[in-house]
DNA sequence: AAAGAAACATACTGTCTGTATGTAAGTTTA
DNA sequence: TAAACTTACATACAGACAGTATGTTTCTTT
């Protein structure tokens, strides 16, 4: 029983650094943008120096990265914890669409997760790490709605990122204020439109 | 004849620098990020100080503005131009599209106006931007196929930003590398699959 | 022609990022 | 188990940048 914070391996104080720093960024960058949070901010938040930080991650980018795959991960996560199982392919999406627009109600995920994300890292890199997570669940989704019949046989790639973007326009501008109610209608009609044929 | 560099009026001399530093930043942010462009490297490009860019703009993010209001109007202005007057409002809508991809396939354009855009500006800014250029023409285009009954009553707005968006989408995944031909079907089957019927 | 304002140019300050170097704690090996 | 080694940090430093304050030149007004 040597616990508490008497003896810890490399691997413990190495794990518990790396959970600090992103814990930290992901509360100071989903509170205000990229490029006004300094490395001392995160790292005071974090208790640790900027020594540890940059042992850790080789810049503030790839802390960002980190960060950004850390909230993408929950987003997927609170989607998945309220999808009922078992109905057909087009209500699913439907669900999965709403439970997606929740998700992103959370304050500042808009901003971290679409405007931030794809700007510091680059389009390519913050479409895979969406596709880790909540756009690889759409794809699949999608794949099976083709397979059982209610959906066209499109190109699987471009449909999933053209559903996604439409998702993701809804959550940013419901969070600038936009009615809610007036989104889900397009949304319905756009997943409807599509459904029926190509 | 007081023509030459002899003697410029004040108003001369100040639409002179502007456009210098427009110019600069345009070229500039269409080939890094924003946040790899500093204003000494601007006032460089464009041959005046740094004293002057402050004189005429707040600050950075004051001149990026005007750069993505000029990028925007390009993009517009490259549109009309290749845009047919007189067809149904559904292939009007498609041609536009088409005018839309062509024109966002000049290098840099793409970051410039879908990614750094809404992360410096925000998506208001960047929205309202857009908005007083392409946007509205596309918003025009959909009232009139609503007018004209070959368009479902669906809120104007969000129709407008969807569609948006997933030309948006459709533009990044071409210049990232992905095929045109398959971008075109998706964005075909969507636009008649919202035609139909809401 | 003098006074004022606009359009710059220069100098300065605070802050940030990334790196280089130093130290303490843990791990391996003889 | 003690020395050699590696990992995980902490501290110190260098270059660059954004924004501001102040100085100077060029036009405009009176």
């Amino acid at each position: 029983m040597q616990s508490e914070s008497a003896k810890r391996s490399n691997k413990e104080r190495s794990d518990a650094t790396r959970a600090a720093l992103i814990a930290a960024g992901r509360q100071l960058f989903t509170e205000r943008p990229y490029g006004e949070i300094g490395t001392p901010e995160i790292v005071r938040k974090a208790g640790v120096t900027r020594g540890a930080l940059y042992h850790h991650f080789s810049d503030k980018q790839t802390l960002f990265a980190a960060v950004v795959d850390a909230e993408a991960a929950a987003v997927a996560f609170e989607i998945e914890q309220s999808s009922p199982q078992g109905t057909d392919p087009n209500n699913a999406l439907l669900a999965g669409g709403r439970a997606y627009l929740d998700a992103m109600a959370v304050p500042g995920r808009t901003r971290l997760l679409l405007l931030d994300a794809p700007a510091v890292l680059g389009h390519a890199e913050a479409e895979a790490i969406d596709m880790c997570h909540s756009a690889r669940t759409l794809q699949e989704g999608l794949g099976m709605a083709i397979e059982a019949g209610t959906m066209p046989p499109l190109p699987l790639g471009a449909l999933t990122q053209i559903i996604s973007s439409a998702f993701n326009r809804a959550a940013l501008a419901i969070e600038a204020g936009g009615n809610r109610a007036e989104w889900e209608t397009v949304l319905k009609a756009l997943l409807a439109g599509l459904a029926r044929r190509a």
